[in-house]
DNA sequence: GTGACGATGGAAAACTGGGACGAGATCCGC
DNA sequence: GCGGATCTCGTCCCAGTTTTCCATCGTCAC
């Protein structure tokens, strides 16, 4: 049953009566829905219509047909209004993918804008490897680091996040603490498991740490943290996270140099739909918030 | 929602994943899958796939239309079937019409014929117009008279009813009987009242009875019958009508003049289904018995 | 480096559109 | 009631255009 289009001519033909009607409704010409009629009547090896000087009538495989195809029209009219409307509503789901270390930042986006349009269904995707974008596999992903640059993505600046050196009031008790950077001989540090990381800060700390001066490496943001208020050394923490805990000791402030800027990424096929903008909308105004604490 | 067959490419690419191989499932060129792609795509406005080095991936909206388009795939297939399937069994409607008058002929042999195919709807038509076959008014007609000559019908000669002049008893005894139509001076007969009526008989009887001889008009064959049993005049009847029949009095026996043929007559384009020719062959073998007794 | 896939531009074919013709049905007037 | 005029509809043939096919190139993944 190749050839949809003649299915659907036979079905107008059906329909109306007339070969004149349905070209009309189809908007060919009289002669293309004959010869549409006839090529589907020799593949099916049947008689659809009863030609007569009034018109088509349907046999029984033509009123058949009919009702099939009426069905037919029906789905695709709902398909077509469910993805017309798709673009312009929000609704569906909604795959945000971000980097690992500020959930407690989103989460709280995420269930808001799910709470704002009750007809998204939110995802929230992490994982060690990068989500593609242009696979389709999420709408809208957090990337940090230097400007993502692949194609077809939209890029637009988030937030910097500021980022402090900080140790546990415990190790200050147990080590003492450096005054600047030149006093950083003798002190243990937390480093991410990853040679090759891009955040501006892992590279400062390269640059100014001897290697087995880094006693706790982790692949995992968390994890880092945690060692880092257990006090097992001195590390890197987002200042909005530090702010306020009485358990931790600023060693040095933030700098604008170790700042992890946070871009929004969009693929440029979704960026413009509104469920998208609607959430990055969301995302922007909520970002407005996160200044304040940092 | 127009151009069904773009869905259907579609379709085949959401399901392969890669335009190469919905170009190799449809047997078009990956450049016509393209088109139809970005087509439907710009119709709608809205991306139905995520295009990568690896293949098209579906969208939302992408995935919507394979769904959709899968059940329409699965429709059509079946209705195919049923479409293919149907010119060779004997199943559905069979709409038979006929002349008025013989009913108690052709019902049991559809009745027969309902028991002996039971997927078989049996639809029994007459009126006092013509049901037209090239309106797809009926499957099989059963016309008397002259050989029908319409185009595309396909005609068949079925048997040739004896007719006979017959009177009642009671009009035998009030008036007496003609020995011969030379002798039809002062009876009265039974005629139909339709000038145009091509059967022979009655063509013959306008010829050789005065048109005030004729008391008893009617359109109706029943109605002719029943008053010729009551005993209002001479007139027509089917000679297996009269067979049998201790009230009635045959005046002139059967001449081959008055013979009425009866003929099948079917549509060109439904003769060569198995359901129809099914029919016919069952029509013939009963017509066998009826010339037993006529 | 190799293989597969998608994108693009030019030639060919298939499809579509236009118009005229014939047949039947309807309408109207006589 | 009948006959002619008109209208609609389907069919066929030819020209135009869209669509399709083919080949090549660029890109990406393995």
């Amino acid at each position: 049953m190749e050839n949809w289009d003649e299915i659907r001519t036979a079905f107008q033909v059906a329909r109306m009566g007339t070969v004149s009607g349905a070209a009309d409704v189809l908007g060919v010409h009289h002669a293309t829905v004959i010869r549409h009629i006839d090529a589907l009547e020799k593949r099916l090896g049947t008689r659809l219509f009863q030609r007569h000087a009034r018109g088509y009538t349907a046999t029984e495989a033509g009123r058949d047909l009919l009702s099939v195809a009426q069905a037919t029209e029906e789905q695709f009219a709902q398909l077509q209004n469910r993805i017309k409307g798709q673009g312009e509503t929000v609704q569906g789901e909604l795959v945000v993918t971000s980097i690992a270390g500020i959930p407690d930042l989103l989460v709280p986006v995420l269930t808001g804008f799910q709470t704002r349009w009750p007809a998204v269904i939110v995802r929230f995707l992490t994982d060690m490897r990068l989500f593609r974008l242009d696979y389709g596999e999420a709408h809208v992903a957090i990337r940090a680091g230097s400007v993502p640059e692949e194609p077809d993505n939209v890029v637009q600046p988030l937030v910097r996040l500021k980022t402090g050196l900080y140790a546990a009031k415990s190790y200050a008790a147990a080590h003492g603490l450096p005054a600047s950077e030149a006093d950083f001989a003798g002190h243990r540090f937390i480093s991410p498991d990853n040679e090759a990381s891009r955040a501006p800060f892992y590279r400062w700390l390269r640059d100014h740490v001897a290697a087995d001066q880094m006693g706790f490496r982790t692949t995992e943001p968390a994890a880092s943290e945690a060692a880092l208020r257990g006090g097992a050394g001195i590390g890197f923490l987002s200042a909005y996270r530090a702010a306020g805990d009485p358990d931790l000791v600023e060693v040095l402030a933030p700098r604008v140099e170790w700042d992890s800027p946070l871009w929004i990424v969009t693929h440029v096929d979704l960026h413009r739909t509104r469920k998208v903008q609607a959430f990055v909308t969301h995302l922007k105004e909520a970002a407005k918030d996160w200044r304040l604490c940092s």
